[in-house]
RNA sequence: GCCGGGGUAGCUCAGCCGGGUAGAGCGCCGGGCUGUUAACCCGGUGGUCGGGGGUUCGAAUCCCCUCCCCGGCGCCA
């Protein structure tokens, strides 16, 4: 179904002397004596209406004098250029109708993070908001298509779950019928058990961390992205991720060009992104160049942010950092043949120090082996007895990795903080709006 | 959880060190203006100084406790 109005991207598109009928939002508003200039946004941009008392009605006129910015209103009128104008374009108001006045808005630009977030239903009508809301939604809809393309199946796994995938202490607890159960931290062991029958799978679900993390980038709420595929290896699962995102990369270029300069996204620092593959380096590389650049690292240690903010210099496309030490990675990782200490675990890397988008490895198909690393960790393999018909029942090499919508969407907007990749962020405990 | 910074008008902040009647800009309200781009001009409006306790003749200011927010670290996607 067409509107039955027009749109403000469509306005701006049409010659002189064509009449309009927008619908949308005083986005600023200037009163000048017996003329107005009212800049009227919709989810398509922000053009200017000209509303002058001598062609309106006394009604209209002592409507529009009491406008305030957001109130809501339908203007008929006539496309005029004018280089005064913001875009050159105008509108000459023939007819204002009001829907909806708005008490002074409280958001005019200059306030700071708090208060944006407290009035953060508010703060999304901003042109930043709308801008980021528009590139996350093209970068979702590109990695879609391209699953669905290359043969993947779209799973939902459940969000309640009895126990942990990961860590237990970052879990969120709820009440379910007279027993407790979690919020998911991840869909991986629900995929593992999908890929018996449709081989190729993947998911988007929201996972949950409890952590009062107090970085910017860590949400206690964010959607997972997360594949699991069927006689994969590490390195088969590595192509998929790369491919994955730099299709995503290449179409938020393409299609949201616009909203990164709005955003003052430097595009060039994207276009290497476009291209595969991806540089690789073991864990053993990383902390031989960390060493030279002067790190007091040790092998056997985790990468820190100083750590991981100073690999990404080193690339100006995303890498992946392969084969970490067993004892920092989770029970599910396969060792790498003839080293037992390393894992077949990779980490895809955002440039510019955005860092880790992607975590994935090769999984451990063999059930003594995957018995003892969960021993080892100190689980209850009575939890994970599901888990473990999976090995005994057909068990098949297979590999898969989760990605960080939020993460790739901070990196793709050059934005410096991830709450705002997300319209009602969930982090460091806050809970409203 | 740890380290650092902060909380004063609707918003952004100054005042605090060296205690003495609560300030500015913007917003908002009224008036003026036919080209504004964060308009401008004139007039008006505006406060439990985060909360509690203490010191003092007197506390936004000094001391103690506490809550909240921001940045960084750890961990991760």
């Amino acid at each position: 179904m067409a509107p039955k109005w027009d749109l403000v991207a469509d306005a701006l598109k049409k010659v002189d002397g064509e009449e309009v009928l927008l619908r949308g939002w005083v986005h600023w508003i200037h009163k000048l004596g017996k003329k107005m200039f009212i800049r009227v946004r919709d989810h398509t941009g922000i053009i200017q209406a000209v509303a002058e008392k001598a062609s309106l009605s006394n009604e209209e006129w002592k409507a529009v004098k009491k406008l305030t910015r957001e109130s809501s209103i339908e203007i008929r009128g006539r496309v005029r250029s004018d280089p005064r104008a913001p875009g050159g374009k105008e509108v000459v108001a023939t007819s204002v109708k009001v829907f909806g006045y708005s008490p002074p808005f409280p958001i005019w630009g200059r306030e700071d993070v708090d208060f944006l977030l407290d009035h953060r239903h508010l703060w999304l009508r901003s042109r930043r908001m709308t801008a980021i809301m528009k590139v996350r939604e093209t970068i979702l809809s590109a990695m879609r298509e391209w699953l669905k393309r290359e043969g993947w199946w779209e799973v939902h796994p459940p969000i309640l779950t009895a126990s942990a995938v990961e860590g237990g202490a970052t879990l969120f607890e709820v009440k379910y019928f007279d027993k407790k159960a979690y919020l998911s931290q991840s869909a991986q062991l629900y995929l593992e058990a999908l890929i018996f029958s449709l081989e190729k799978v993947w998911s988007l679900t929201p996972s949950f961390r409890a952590e009062k993390s107090r970085t910017r980038r860590h949400l206690a709420e964010y959607w997972h992205l997360e594949l699991e595929g069927a006689w994969y290896s590490m390195e088969d699962m590595m192509e998929v991720a790369e491919e994955l995102v730099a299709y995503a990369v290449r179409r938020a270029v393409e299609e949201r060009r616009e909203e990164l300069e709005f955003l003052g996204r430097d595009i060039s620092k994207l276009e290497p992104a476009f291209e595969t593959p991806y540089p690789r380096i073991t864990y053993d590389e990383a902390i031989e160049i960390l060493k030279r650049k002067g790190f007091p690292i040790s092998w056997g240690d985790n990468l820190g942010a100083d750590e991981e903010r100073a690999l990404t210099e080193e690339f100006e496309k995303p890498f992946f950092i392969t084969h970490f030490p067993k004892k920092i990675k989770a029970f599910y990782m396969k060792e790498a043949p003839g080293r037992p200490e390393v894992v077949l675990g990779f980490d895809l890397l955002a440039p510019e120090g955005y860092g880790e988008i992607i975590g994935g490895s090769e999984r451990e198909e063999n059930i003594d082996r995957l018995l003892e690393r969960i021993r080892e960790e100190g689980y209850d393999p009575a939890n994970y007895e599901w888990y473990l018909d999976l090995r005994r029942y057909g068990s098949v090499p297979h590999s898969g990795f989760g990605l960080g919508l939020e993460r790739v969407v901070m990196w793709v907007t050059g934005i410096d903080h991830i709450r705002d990749t997300i319209p009602f962020p969930r982090f460091r405990g806050r809970i409203y709006p």
